[in-house]
DNA sequence: ATTAAAATTAACCATCCGGTCAGTTAATTA
DNA sequence: TAATTAACTGACCGGATGGTTAATTTTAAT
């Protein structure tokens, strides 16, 4: 045949067949975890016949994985660059700050997910926990390391305010849907999450930093 | 019969079977979520026959509620007087935040069964955040109002920073099982509580209030 | 001693659900 | 056109699992 057809037109389809199937099964396993999701309800979300989840990954922990690998693995790497850029250790912090909360704020069942990831079965979340997590973690708390060094944060313990951050970012996601659902108001408008991001930098910056001054302000 | 025999033995072994039964389930709960757990195992952990769970608690669902009122609602209870207690707003803030982190400590299985229960299916993590979750954060936002108001802490929003500080509270524990199983510490050793203690105390004490020196350290 | 109650259990059951399989459809190749 | 291959599906299966029931044991009341 011509060699002009780069795409075989059936792998094309079945490429984009399996992207339905990641994008109903985020929704659904965000909504019951891996244990409470049915597999039958993720193929109706992608509308698609059951057997063809497991044509396309070969068992449902298999699809969380992939589920996972899909809406993190993008966001997971521009940080690992972020974290690792030179530059004065307040501004790159600050910047990680303000874009791993955008980044959740762009698809905030991928936080869910996430976290359901690491309380499933723990070989799973050990393993979500090795490649993501701990990653993260231990360069954020270098980078914390190093700004105590040159004087620009308090002396704290790298690895303890590490995990300190990470909590006031992600945290507040995490009872977002049952506060959602409670109906005391919508924490994913744009007003809230305006100022939840403010909270959290003011929040780090006096909480870290040695003077809050110089800080300039992020897009 | 005697009117002394106060105390029906029958009673005084059901009781005793359903303490049993909560225990174990609060075990299986914490490793495996509602949805993970199987009854079968439970039943096994407490050395009872599977049907006796449905004779004390009529449902997995109602055993799992039962498991959050047992290990949740004494320290809930201790907290929502101490939030509401008199005095300077500092005080009882670093207090209310060392408690929380010991009554985490003692028994960490809480913890997760309490994050469970929030992710779990939507009525059950309504219920759980009404009980318990809405009230305290609200309590602690009253608190933070005032001591905003009486110039002790710097000008924030409430609600905001009442969510930060729960976050910088709980959060840690979050992952810490992730933790343990991958070897790198064991978060729940004495040396590793203490640090982490008093790392969330600075921070709360620098990102908050105005001046740090006055609060006096806790027991 | 008899009856009543609460607690406990062995044996069951109906249903659910992840996963399989034998085949069909549609695109590609020769 | 025939053969090949990838995507896809309907029907099915077997084991697991939450929950029930009927009977047994244990303690108390009369």
């Amino acid at each position: 045949m011509a060699k002009g057809t780069r795409t075989d037109r059936r792998l094309e389809r079945g490429a984009k067949a399996r992207q339905k199937i990641l994008r109903a099964a985020e929704g659904v396993f965000a909504k019951h975890g891996l244990d409470g999701a049915r597999t039958e309800a993720i193929a109706r979300a992608a509308g698609v016949n059951k057997a063809l989840l497991f044509y396309h990954f070969k068992s449902k922990t298999d699809l969380f994985a992939a589920v996972i690998e899909e809406s993190a693995g993008g966001v997971h790497r521009h940080l690992m660059d972020l974290l690792s850029s030179q530059g004065p250790a307040k501004e790159i912090l600050l910047q990680c700050v303000s874009e791993m909360i955008d980044a959740i704020a762009r698809r905030p069942q991928n936080t869910t997910v996430f976290q359901r990831a690491m309380m499933a079965d723990s070989k799973l979340a050990a393993r979500t926990a090795r490649t993501y997590f701990v990653p993260r973690t231990t360069k954020l708390a270098a980078l914390i390391r190093r700004g105590v060094e040159e004087r620009e944060f308090r002396p704290v313990d790298g690895r303890q305010t590490a995990l300190l951050i990470t909590s006031l970012i992600v945290f507040q996601f995490w009872g977002a849907s049952v506060v959602r659902s409670l109906g005391y108001y919508d924490p994913f408008s744009k007003t809230h999450l305006k100022k939840r991001k403010q909270a959290v930098i003011d929040f780090v910056r006096y909480g870290l930093f040695r003077d809050q001054e110089v800080t300039p302000r992020d897009a």
